[in-house]
RNA sequence: GGCCCCUUCGUCUAAGGGUUAGGACGCGGCCCUUUCACGGCUGAAAUACGGGUUCGAAUCCCGUAGGGGUCACCA
């Protein structure tokens, strides 16, 4: 039974880069059959707060990852972490270390201005405890191995192998009592029964040292998979300068979760020439030997374009429902129900003009707007004396017609175009400005239908009365 | 700096010894067209560099350069 799990720190809301790892991890469970687990690692008492662990846990819903099980805080398994440290000394597999933070710090500036690598030199590790002071507070480090080297075969890495003597006595329990990440992963993970570490290779260093708690403790060996970073635009690291921001952001941005999700698998894995991928095939298609080894950049213009796609996608009444809360800010006021109805008719030809939803609200807005209407710069210049002067006939001709459909509207304007020998888009465009106040929208005669007849005789009128 | 990883169009990627190096986003052109989009066609655009191995290298090996990650009683 393959078992995966996302374990984010509470310290900040659900970024680009922990989102695609909680995304990989979910879709490698699902694909397998098998379970995706959710752990906060709130050991950091000082930097986690709940707000980040409600961003986080928004975030995962919004994007449609769902986690089996529980979830676990590291925090409240700090005794039975502690109880590893102990056990670990018991059985020596490490040791107690009395060195102050102070003298640390020291050994390291040494090492540093020696040029050597800062590593801990081991100077408890074959000491006596009885050598330190009485009651003196002590921290427990992992005796590791210090000869040899350690292979870990990453299902996307490849085979990585690191000298022992890289590895130094890191810390399992600080001197206060508390767990320090590295026990606590490798507790948890263990205890949670987790078969496949999918992860961002940040932590593929930390991983040999992992492995070496693991064996000490002689449990299983879990399989895993560092996945690369996401970068920025630039080619740096990801950071809140590029604008890359928690998934939230996105959704404020008017991107669907659809396209995010589907932007996010295709960054760093692909299938082929496979471009537009559902969730269902996601989960058929996804693996990790389709996981590139190089770092890839985040690429808005690519975002927005797939998400134009899952706009045309997108159920018309579903966009209703999404856009209507930006509509409702862009008008100062609640929409009807009738209102609603509107825009649900109008959403067929709206849907394909916009890349997000924010788009969406905006070209939606002629539709409930009042009378007279503000016209934007460009619609006020091209209604000219000569446009008004056509506008006049096009007023004539529409207040006699009796069936308002889109064949007979289309109908009348083209003959007055013709008997006046102008090209439709010669009376389209002023159309256009009186009627959205804008020069563009969707065709002229679906702004005409969608308006109703009174509706739009009335906005003609109300342009030809400035002459 | 030590250690580890990476390198195909601007970007995301395909091609796992033999291809005119493919697709997508973006960019240019054309078509469609009442505007704006959509759509269709099309163009420019890449194997970081240098050595090997091989009949043959984007692909295997070595080196160089560049980029990234990591080196806490943070996670």
């Amino acid at each position: 039974m393959v078992v995966t799990r996302f374990a984010p720190s509470p310290t900040g809301f659900l970024h680009i880069g922990g989102a695609r790892t909680a995304m990989f991890n979910w879709l490698f469970a699902r694909h397998h059959g098998g379970k995706a687990l959710l752990r906060i690692e709130d050991t950091d008492k000082a930097r986690s707060t709940q707000e980040a662990i409600d961003a986080i846990s928004e975030g995962l819903d919004w994007l449609g990852l769902d986690w089996d099980g529980e979830t676990v805080f590291q925090s409240e398994r700090a005794a039975r972490h502690a109880k590893v440290a102990h056990e670990l000394v018991a059985s020596g597999n490490a040791y107690k270390c009395f060195a102050t933070s102070e003298e640390l710090t020291e050994m390291r500036e040494q090492q540093r201005a020696e040029k050597k690598p800062m590593r801990y030199d081991g100077r408890w590790r074959d000491r006596d405890p009885s050598e330190a002071p009485d009651g003196a507070p002590f921290a427990i480090r992992l005796k590791t191995e210090m000869a040899g080297k350690v292979t870990i075969s990453d299902m996307v890495q490849g085979d990585v192998s690191v000298q022992n003597s890289e590895i130094d006595d890191f810390i399992l329990l600080r001197s206060d009592g508390t767990p320090t990440y590295m026990l606590a992963v490798v507790v948890d993970d263990h205890d949670m029964g987790v078969t496949h570490l999918i992860r961002g290779d940040d932590h593929l260093n930390n991983a040999f040292r992992q492995l070496a708690l693991i064996r000490a403790m002689g449990w299983p060996e879990p399989l895993y998979a560092h996945i690369p970073l996401i970068h920025g635009n630039d080619g740096a690291k990801l950071s809140k300068r590029h604008g890359a921001l928690g998934v939230e952001a996105y959704r404020d941005m008017g991107i669907l979760p659809d396209a995010m999700f589907n932007y996010l698998l295709r960054l760093g894995w692909g299938h082929g020439d496979d471009e537009i991928i559902s969730r269902a095939q996601a989960i058929e298609w996804f693996d990790l030997s389709g996981v590139g080894k190089s770092p890839s950049r985040f690429d808005t213009k690519k975002l927005q374009n797939l998400n134009g796609h899952y706009m045309r996608d997108a159920a018309d009444n579903d966009l209703v429902r999404l856009a209507t809360p930006w509509i409702e800010q862009d008008l100062g006021q609640a929409l009807t129900a009738a209102n609603k109805e509107l825009l649900g008719q109008a959403m067929p030809v709206l849907k394909s003009r916009a890349k997000n939803l924010i788009e969406l609200a905006e070209s939606s807005l002629f539709l409930f707007k009042k009378r007279p209407l503000g016209l934007d710069e460009r619609a006020e210049n091209l209604l000219d004396d000569p446009a008004r002067t056509l506008l006049k006939s096009i007023h004539l001709g529409l207040t006699d017609l009796e069936d308002w459909t889109l064949e007979a509207t289309e109908e009348v304007i083209k003959a007055i175009a013709e008997s006046a020998e102008l090209g439709l888009g010669k009376l389209a465009q002023p159309m256009r400005a009186a009627l959205t106040g804008s020069t563009s929208s969707p065709g002229i005669f679906d702004v005409l239908i969608l308006l109703g007849k009174e509706e739009s005789l009335g906005r003609l009128a109300d342009q030809i009365e400035k002459t």
